[in-house]
DNA sequence: ATTTATTTTTAGATTAGCCTAAATTTGTTA
DNA sequence: TAACAAATTTAGGCTAATCTAAAAATAAAT
């Protein structure tokens, strides 16, 4: 029951967003890519990890979160992204800044301090990326949302996340008008690159390429014509 | 010039604090008391910091800080009372509560984080316990201020800082409703015990323990009578 | 079914930060 | 000034978190 250490935290982070949807438990080397360290010590803290009851591992068979550990993970996620709603809205940070300083902020210890900034921010759903904020007992919103790869010739619908979280990606989101909350339309989609052209805010035409279609969540909405 | 971890940090803000008024270099014991760690360890800090420069160091004589060394401890107070004033004046902590969360807050690393911040909170040039903030180059606010002690009858003052910073004496104040910029004339001092009877926001009579005195401090105000 | 490649674990070391116990230096008092 | 006390440093060890190199297990390919 003791406090955890950072490390031990971004460790049951990384294990959380491997294993995100599948069920299948996360290997070493998963592990060992999200958080930069060697398969070597990666062995080693989920021994430890196992020890705490925070995960299930059995050697060679992956590692799962318990119980314990998951809503332990939950509660950073939810750090992480008020945190980062607090510097976009409060600091005006823009999106490509936060996720850094938030990495830090999310490891500050206080029963209250996460309540109040929640309060204090109006209880925000999704951090400044469209990404959902866990309520206080664990529970993610759930948005119905679809790549903007997946609309249709016609279709409508407002921006509302990225699945790339990239400085580079977010930057030029920003450069072309694509922020959270944007309304689109998808005007035409070329067979030969799959790319497509859209019209944005109801103004302005623009060409998209496949790789932006692909990192681009969508909430649809009615077409009104 | 690589960033230092929290506990070097530590040692330089408690350095600081020691030898803050004097001239005469930080003791290995005293340091020991300030971030409760074996003497033993201490001298095995005090010796990497001043391969780092950050302090200047001779065997049994003592710590004192370099110009590097207190310009880091000077921005750490600065991020301290900052995200103090953060946590009272947006969060509705209270007085009392905000020190640890913000011993954690003042090691963020972010270049922008805390000018963002100042600006945000309108540039405040002192803390929830009345406790002046370093300016961006180090600079602090001087007020002058004495001890409630130091007063005499019939001079007139407004609370402006408390010397003792424990939860119990903030507490304490609350709870008579002796709050920063609370407004106080002096009207008797008994040589007894040294307590003595105040006039508290020209409407309530109130008598103070010695210790009291000694550890509130007021910025005089001219008799208007 | 062997061989080869990949993944994972083990072994052995390193670093920061801490500890206790003992040695040394400095200061105080008889 | 000699003896005692206090402050400081040295010596030796511990733990968390990391690393590299090598061994072992599993998976893939010939
Ligand atoms: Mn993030
Ligand atoms: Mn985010
Ligand atoms: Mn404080
Ligand atoms: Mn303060």
């Amino acid at each position: 029951m003791q406090d955890l250490s950072q490390t031990e935290e971004n460790y049951l982070k990384a294990i959380f967003k491997i294993s995100e949807g599948t069920p299948t438990p996360a290997s070493t080397n998963a592990i060992s890519a999200e958080v930069s360290t060697s398969a070597a010590s990666v062995t080693d803290m989920v021994i430890r990890l196992s020890k705490k009851e925070l995960v299930d591992y059995k050697k060679r068979k992956g590692v799962r979160l318990t119980s314990k550990g998951l809503q332990i993970a939950t509660h950073l996620i939810r750090k992480h992204r008020l945190w980062e709603v607090f510097l976009v809205e409060k600091l005006s940070f823009s999106w490509d800044e936060v996720h850094d300083i938030a990495e830090q902020l999310e490891h500050i210890k206080s029963p209250d301090l996460v309540e109040r900034l929640d309060t204090y921010l109006g209880h925000p759903r999704f951090d400044p990326h469209g990404d959902p904020i866990p309520d206080a007992d664990g529970k993610f919103a759930f948005r119905k949302q679809v790549l903007l790869a997946e609309l249709t010739r016609g279709e409508q619908g407002i921006v509302v996340g990225v699945q790339d979280h990239s400085t580079a990606f977010l930057q030029y989101l920003d450069q072309l008008q694509l922020i959270l909350g944007a309304q689109i339309e998808l005007l035409e989609r070329f067979v030969y690159d799959e790319s497509v052209k859209i019209m944005l805010n109801n103004s302005r035409e623009m060409i998209l390429s496949k790789k932006v279609c692909q990192n681009l969540f969508i909430q649809k909405q009615p077409s009104l014509k």
